[in-house]
DNA sequence: GCCGTTTTCGGCCCGACTGTTTTCAGTCG
C-alpha cells in the first residue's frame, strides 16, 4: 500500500495524541504536532522523497529521528514508537482528547480511575454521575463534559469558509452596534481564508465600560454560553457554529490582530522571535522590558520584530517568517487583477441564465473577457453539449460580441476527459474553440497510475489549454481521486497548459498547496468561478483567497493578462 | 524531539476563563 503524506501526517499525530495522555516532555509532542501539520502541508509526497534518497531533515522541525521514522512509515506503513505506545494505552483513548474540555490530564484520570476508553463510555460515566466523585471534578464539570461528549458524538465538523461568511456578516452588524465599540474584525482561519473554519474568532476594540459582551450575549442566534469574561466570551450559535469573542482598547488592536489571526504556529514563530530579540510579544504588544513598543496596528508589530507586515493568508509558518526577513514576501494576487474568468455555464446546459445575462453579470464584476465553457455531451445529466450544438452557441457567442461593450465572451468547453484519457468531443468541434477546458467527472476510483496517465493523456491533445478542478475533491463530501500532482503539473509545463483554480466553495480545488508547486514549477494558474449564475461570480473572491494561501502573485496567474496577450498565451499552448 | 548571534545542552509562546479549589490546576486559543 503506497503510503500517502497524510497518513504520516495521521501516526504522527496520534502519537502526539498518546504522548500527551502519558505526559510525556511537552515539547516532545510539540515537535510529532508540529512534524504532523509539515508533512500534511507539504506539496511534495514524502514517500517519492524517500524514493530518491532526499534527505528529510532539511525540513524544517524534522531532525534525524523524525526523518528516520517517516522512512519507517514509507517502508512498513507504521512505526514501532506507534506500536509501543498502543501496548500501553488502550487504542481509542485518543478520541476522548478530542472532546472539548478534555486535555490529557483529564483523560488520564478517567481511564485509571473509572476505565473509560471512549467516547461512548464517556458519555455513560457521565449520565450515570460516576465522574463528579473524582478527585478535580464536580457536578458542573461533568454536566459539562457531558454535554460536550453528546455535541462531539453527533459530529460538529468544520464548516465552509463561504457558509461561515453568512454567519459571519450578521454577527458582526450586530457586535458592530454595541456602545463604545470601534473596529470589528473576524480574525483566525476566517482571516487567513482557509477552505473550512472550525469556529469565527472575532477581535472588537472597546473602550471601558461598553457592553459588547453583553450584546453578544443577547444576539438571537445564541444558543448557550461557554464562557464569559470582561475581555473574551466563547458561545455556540443555533448552527452549532462556536464564537470565540475578545475585547481589546484600541492602541493593542494590532497586537490582539494577530494573536487571534494566527495560525498557532505562526504566533509561537513570532513569538520565539521576540524572544531572540530580547522582546515580549503578547496580545496587548510587543515590550521591552514594561515598555510597549508596538501593538497599534499590525505592521508596527512586525516592525517590532524585524519584518514588513505579513499578509493573513500566508500565516502558517510555512516559510513565511524567513521569506519576510529576506525581503521575500510575494506581492500576492488580489481580486483586482483579475481581467477576466475562464470558466462559466450557461442555461444552454446546467448554468442558470442566458449567455448576455452572464456576460453583464461578469461586467459588473468589473471582467473585460468571460470564456463560456459549457459541459460536453458525455455529461447527460447536464445536458452537455454535442459539436451541433457547440457550433449553434459559438455563432450566438459571436452575434452577442458584436452588440456587447465592456466585455468579451470567448468561447470554451468544458469537455470531459474520459476514461482512456481522449476527450468527448472530436478534434475537429475542439479546434475552432478560443480554449478548452479538461475536465474529470467519472471514474474517480481508477489507480493512482491510471488516473494520472489519463490526465497526462488529455493533456497531449493539441487542444488542451486548462486543466479543470485537478483533484475532484468536493470539500468534506469527496475525497480527491488519486493522482500524482507533481507529475501533473510537469506535464502542464512541458505542454505549455494551465491548472484550473476551481472557485466554487465546494472545491477550491487546486489546494493552496498545489499552487505553491504549480509556482515552483512555472506552470500558471486561472482562477475561475465555474458559475452557473449571475451570482456566482462572487465566489471569485474565495478563490482569491486560496491563491494567496498558495504564494501566488498577479504574474502567477493567467487571468490577471489583458485580453490580447491571453489570447496569445492561449494560442502557443496548442 | 528539535535546534543554535544564550550553540551540542538547555532551553522551548503567552494569557484568559472555569471550576474546584482555599491559591491554582486544567484547558483552550
Amino acid at each position: 500500500m503506497p503510503i500517502h503524506n497524510a497518513d504520516i501526517a495521521a501516526i504522527f499525530a496520534e502519537i502526539a495524541d498518546l504522548l500527551e495522555i502519558q505526559q510525556a516532555n511537552p515539547f516532545r509532542i510539540r515537535a510529532y504536532r508540529n512534524a504532523a501539520r509539515i508533512v500534511g502541508e507539504l506539496g511534495r509526497e514524502v514517500r517519492a522523497m524517500v524514493e530518491r534518497g532526499e534527505d528529510l531533515t532539511g525540513l524544517p522541525g524534522i531532525g534525524d529521528d523524525l526523518s528516520a521514522k517517516m522512512r519507517e512509515i514509507v517502508a512498513t506503513g507504521t512505526c514501532r514508537a506507534l506500536e509501543r505506545l498502543h501496548a500501553e494505552l488502550p487504542p481509542a483513548i485518543t478520541e476522548l482528547l478530542h472532546v472539548p474540555g478534555l486535555g490529557p490530564k483529564r483523560v488520564r484520570s478517567l481511564w485509571h480511575d473509572l476505565d473509560v476508553q471512549t467516547a461512548e463510555q464517556l458519555a455513560r460515566a457521565a449520565r450515570d454521575g460516576r465522574i463528579r466523585s473524582l478527585p478535580g471534578f464536580g457536578e458542573k464539570t461533568e454536566a459539562n463534559i457531558l454535554q460536550a461528549v453528546e455535541a462531539h458524538l453527533s459530529k460538529a465538523r468544520r464548516i465552509k469558509l463561504a457558509t461561515a461568511a453568512q454567519y459571519a456578516a450578521s454577527l458582526v452588524a450586530w457586535l458592530a452596534a454595541a456602545r463604545g465599540v470601534g473596529r470589528v474584525e473576524v480574525a483566525g482561519s476566517f482571516r487567513r481564508m482557509r477552505e473550512t473554519v472550525g469556529d469565527l474568532d472575532i477581535l472588537v476594540t472597546a473602550r471601558a465600560g461598553s457592553d459588547v459582551m453583553a450584546r453578544l450575549k443577547g444576539y438571537d442566534e445564541v444558543a448557550e454560553v461557554l464562557s464569559q469574561g470582561p475581555t473574551r466570551a466563547s458561545v455556540v450559535l443555533r448552527s452549532g457554529l462556536q464564537v470565540d469573542l475578545r475585547a481589546v482598547e484600541e492602541a493593542a488592536c494590532g497586537a490582539a490582530l494577530c494573536y487571534f489571526t494566527g495560525s498557532k504556529a505562526h504566533n509561537i514563530a513570532l513569538r520565539r522571535l521576540a524572544r531572540e530579540r530580547g522582546l515580549k510579544l503578547n496580545e496587548y504588544g510587543v515590550f521591552r522590558g514594561r515598555s510597549r513598543i508596538a501593538g497599534e496596528t499590525e505592521a508596527s508589530v512586525y516592525a517590532a520584530l524585524g519584518l514588513p507586515w505579513i499578509a493573513p493568508e500566508l500565516r502558517e509558518d510555512r516559510g513565511e517568517i524567513a521569506a519576510a526577513r529576506a525581503g521575500r514576501l510575494p506581492v500576492l494576487v488580489e481580486l483586482a487583477d483579475l481581467r477576466g474568468d475562464l470558466h462559466a455555464h450557461t442555461r444552454a446546459t446546467d448554468g442558470h441564465h442566458t449567455l448576455e445575462e452572464m456576460a453583464l453579470a461578469a461586467r459588473a464584476q468589473g471582467l473585460s473577457y468571460l470564456a463560456i465553457t459549457e459541459h460536453s455531451r458525455r455529461l447527460a445529466m447536464a445536458h452537455g453539449l454535442d459539436p451541433r450544438r457547440l457550433a449553434e452557441q459559438c455563432e450566438e457567442i459571436d452575434r452577442l460580441n458584436a452588440t456587447l461593450t465592456g466585455i468579451v465572451l470567448l468561447k470554451g468547453i468544458e469537455v470531459d476527459i474520459l476514461e482512456d484519457g481522449s476527450l468527448d468531443l472530436p478534434d475537429s468541434a475542439l479546434a475552432r474553440l478560443d480554449l478548452v477546458i479538461g475536465a474529470v467527472h467519472s471514474r474517480f476510483d481508477l489507480t493512482r497510475a491510471k488516473q494520472t496517465e489519463r490526465i497526462l493523456r488529455a493533456m497531449d491533445n493539441p487542444h488542451f489549454t486548462l486543466l479543470a478542478h485537478p483533484t475532484g475533491r468536493l470539500i468534506d463530501a469527496r475525497a480527491p481521486y488519486d493522482a500524482d500532482m507533481l507529475r501533473i503539473v510537469r506535464h502542464a509545463r512541458a505542454r505549455g497548459c494551465f491548472l484550473e483554480l476551481n472557485a466554487h466553495p465546494d472545491r477550491l480545488d487546486l489546494l493552496d498547496t498545489h499552487c505553491l508547486m504549480a509556482k515552483d514549477e512555472g506552470v500558471l494558474v486561472a482562477i475561475n468561478s465555474d458559475a452557473h449564475s449571475r451570482e456566482d461570480f462572487a465566489n471569485l473572491r474565495l478563490g482569491i483567497g486560496q491563491a494567496r494561501r498558495g504564494w501566488l502573485a498577479a504574474a502567477d496567474v493567467l487571468n490577471t493578462r489583458a485580453l490580447p496577450e491571453l489570447r496569445r498565451m492561449l494560442k502557443a499552448g496548442r
